[in-house]
DNA sequence: AATGAATGAGATTTCATTCAT
DNA sequence: TATGAATGAAATCTCATTCAT
C-alpha cells in the first residue's frame, strides 16, 4: 500500500498536514535518539510531540513509514550537502576530503537526527529479516569507489583495492560520528582533522 | 539484583545447569543474528532452542541477562584470543597488526555470534537510555591508544593523536566485520589484507 | 434520535443533498458486498465513493443509519416490484409463482445490492443484540401465508400448515439467490425454473 | 502458520489445555450467538469465560482460529450424527428424510452452537474477501445431489435437476433452523414435520 | 530441574465520531 | 456544503515475567 503522502488520489498536502507530519517525524527522531530503535513506540512519539496517538496514525500509515522518513529524509538532505561539496573539487583526493569533511560537518550539526538515522539504518529490517537499507549503503560505497579509482588512474592515489578501501573509509567516518554522537564531550572538529589526515596517509601517493 | 549464576547464596551450578544456560545463550545468539535485537523475544529463543519459555526464566533472571551474556561471553572469548596474539608481538606496529588481524580472524570464524554481539552492543541500553557497553568500548580504545603511543615513542609510528586514531582503527575493523557479516559473499581474508595495508600506510613512519 | 433526513426541523433536502446521500448509500452497498458486513467501515465507504469521511457523517447520523438505508430502500424497491407482479395474478398459485419468480428476477438484476441487503439483514442488530429486521421478515411471511391460505380455501393448493410453508418458500428463495450471488457462474434463470417447479410440486393440489 | 494445537513440535495437549480450549470455544460460541459475528471480540469472550484476555491468545494463535473451531468442530459433530442416520436408510427418499430430519434434530438440540456456527459460516471471509466455507457447503450439496440422482435412477424420485434441488433442500433446512433459532417460541418438531412433507411432495414420484 | 499456565501491560492499528473552518 | 484534522475507545496480538505443580 502506498503511504498517505504519496497516494495520488489525495490532494496536495495542506500546510497543516505538512507541519504535523514534520512535527511527528521530528518527535520520532528525538525518541529514537533518546531511547533507541527497539523502545521507540507510538506512545513515546505522541508523548514527545504532545499529541494523541491517534494523530500519528491519521497522518501516517504505519510506524515503519515514519521511521523510514526519519532516516531517508535526513539521509537525502545530508547527501545533497555532501554532493555539492564534492562537486566543487576537481582532484580525487580533494573530493575524498570534501566528502568525509562535509559528512562530519553536516551530521555533526544535527546530532539527534544523526543518532536516529544511524539507529534506524542499523536496525530496520524487512519482513524477511534482512536489513532494509543495505542497497543505499552499497550505493554510497559505489560512489566513493569510483572517485578512488579515478584518483588511482590519475596517479594521485596509490594502488589498493578501491572498493574495499571505499568501504573502510565510509565505515571510519560513520564510526567517528557515532563516537561523537554517543560521547557528546568529543571535539568533533579535532576528530575530523585527525581522520582526514589518517585517510590522507592511508591512500595518498606522496606518503608511500 | 544479581543474576542467578552469580548469587553467592546459590550452590555451585551443576553440569546440567551449565549446559542449559549455554544452550539458551547459543539459541539467543542465533535469534538475534537472524531477526535483530528489536524482534528478539523469549518466545523466539525458546522455539529456536526447542524448549519451553519457562525454562528460560528458570535459568535466567531476565531477558537482559541473557543478552548481556551473549555479548560479554563472546566478547571476552574474543579478547582472550586477540590478547594472546598481541602478547606474541614485540613492536607496536606488530601488535597493531596482530590485534586487527586476529580480531578479523576470530570473529570471522563465528559469524552468527559476531552479528549477535554487535547488534546487542549497539542496541542494549540501561534503564536511563544510555548505551550499556560504552565503557567496554572505551577500554578497548584505551588499550590500543597505549600501544600506539609506545610506537610513536619508539619511532615506529608517525605522530598523530593516538586516542583518536585508536578509535578510528577499531571502528574500521568492526566496520569491515559488519560489512562481511551482512554480506556473506565478502572475502574476509582479502578484506583483511587491504585493511592491514590501509592502517599500515595511515600510521607507519616509513610511508610518511 | 431521528435521522437527519427525517428531522422535521430540517429544511427539505436539496437536490445535492439527495444526490450525495444516494452516492454514499450506493458506495456503502458496494463495500458491504465486497468485504462483508463486519469489515464495512466509514473509511472504506469514503474510499469507494472517492470522498472524505467527514462527508458521510455530515449527511448521516451514524453508520447504522446508512446501512439501514442500504437494506430498507432496496428492500422496499424490490417489494414494490414484486407486489405489482402479484397484483396482476388472480389465483393463489399464480400469485405464489409471481412472487417467487419476480423476487428472483428483481434481485437477480442487482447482485451487489442484493448481497449487501442480505448481509445487512443477517447481521444488523439492535443495541440489545437482537436481529433488527425480524419484523420485516415476519411481515413477508404473513403476506405469503395469507395467499397460501386462500389457495387452500379455493382448493388450488393441498392442505399444509400455511405459515410454516410460507416461511419455507421464502427461505428457499433467498437461499437460491444467495447461492447465485456468491457463485456468479450460477445460471439464475435455470435455477428459477427448477425452484418454481419444486414449489409447485410441493404445494399444488394436482400433484398429490 | 500452524495452529498451536497442530504444531508437531508441541507435546500432546494436556487435560487442562484441552479443557481450557474447550471452555474458550464454548464461550466464543455463546458470544457469537448473543451479539453476532461482527461484535464478537476477545474482550467479550474473555468476560463470558471469566478469564483474562491473555489466556485466549495463550491457547490460540488468533481469533480466526477460535471461530474456525467453533464452526468446524460443531459442523463435523453434526455431520457424524447425520451421516449415521443416512447410512441406516436404504432408499434415496429415506436417506433424504433421514438427512433433513436428523439435521433438524441435531442442531435443534444445540441452539447456541447452531446460531454461532451459521453466523460464522455466513460471515467468515478469507483475506481476499471471499467466503471461507464455500467449499464445505459445496461438498454438502454434492453429497445430497448424489442421493437424489440415485433416487431418480431407481425410480423413487421424479425427474428434476438434482444439483439445483439438492441446494434448494439444504437451503430450506438451514432456513427453517434459522427461523427457529431466532424465534425460540417456534415448535421445531412441528416445523420438521411440515418441512419433510413439503420436500416429499416436491421430489417424490407418487405425488406427480 | 522443568514446564504449562496465566496474566497484565503495552504494542500497533482501526474505527466512528466530533469539530473548527 | 464540505472536509481535514483530531480524538479516544477498542480491537488484535505480543511480550516478559510469575507461579503452582
Amino acid at each position: 500500500m502506498r503511504s498517505k503522502q504519496e497516494d495520488p488520489g489525495r490532494a496536495k498536502p495542506s500546510f497543516i498536514e505538512q507541519a504535523r507530519r514534520a512535527q511527528i517525524v521530528e518527535a520520532a527522531a528525538e525518541v529514537v535518539a533518546e531511547v533507541g530503535y527497539a523502545r521507540t513506540s507510538f506512545a513515546r512519539i505522541a508523548a514527545k510531540a504532545g499529541i494523541s496517538k491517534g494523530v500519528i496514525t491519521y497522518h501516517f500509515d504505519s510506524k515503519d513509514e515514519i521511521l523510514r522518513l526519519v532516516a531517508t529524509e535526513f539521509f537525502a538532505e545530508g547527501w545533497r550537502y555532501i554532493e555539492a561539496r564534492i562537486a566543487a573539487e576537481e582532484t580525487a583526493a580533494g573530493q575524498v576530503r570534501a566528502w568525509i569533511g562535509s559528512e562530519l560537518e553536516f551530521f555533526g550539526a544535527h546530532r539527534t537526527r544523526f543518532l536516529a538515522m544511524s539507529d534506524i539504518i542499523a536496525n530496520h529490517r524487512t519482513e524477511d529479516g534482512s536489513h532494509a537499507y543495505a542497497s543505499e549503503l552499497a550505493e554510497e560505497v559505489d560512489g566513493l569507489t569510483e572517485i578512488l579509482r579515478r584518483g588511482q588512474h590519475d596517479g594521485e592515489l596509490r594502488p589498493f583495492d578501491a572498493r574495499s578501501v571505499a568501504n573502510i573509509i565510509l565505515r571510519c567516518t560513520t564510526g567517528v560520528l557515532e563516537t561523537w554522537a554517543t560521547n557528546p564531550e568529543t571535539d568533533l572538529e579535532a576528530e575530523s582533522v585527525v581522520l582526514l589526515d589518517f585517510i590522507d596517509h592511508a591512500i595518498g601517493r606522496k606518503h608511500s
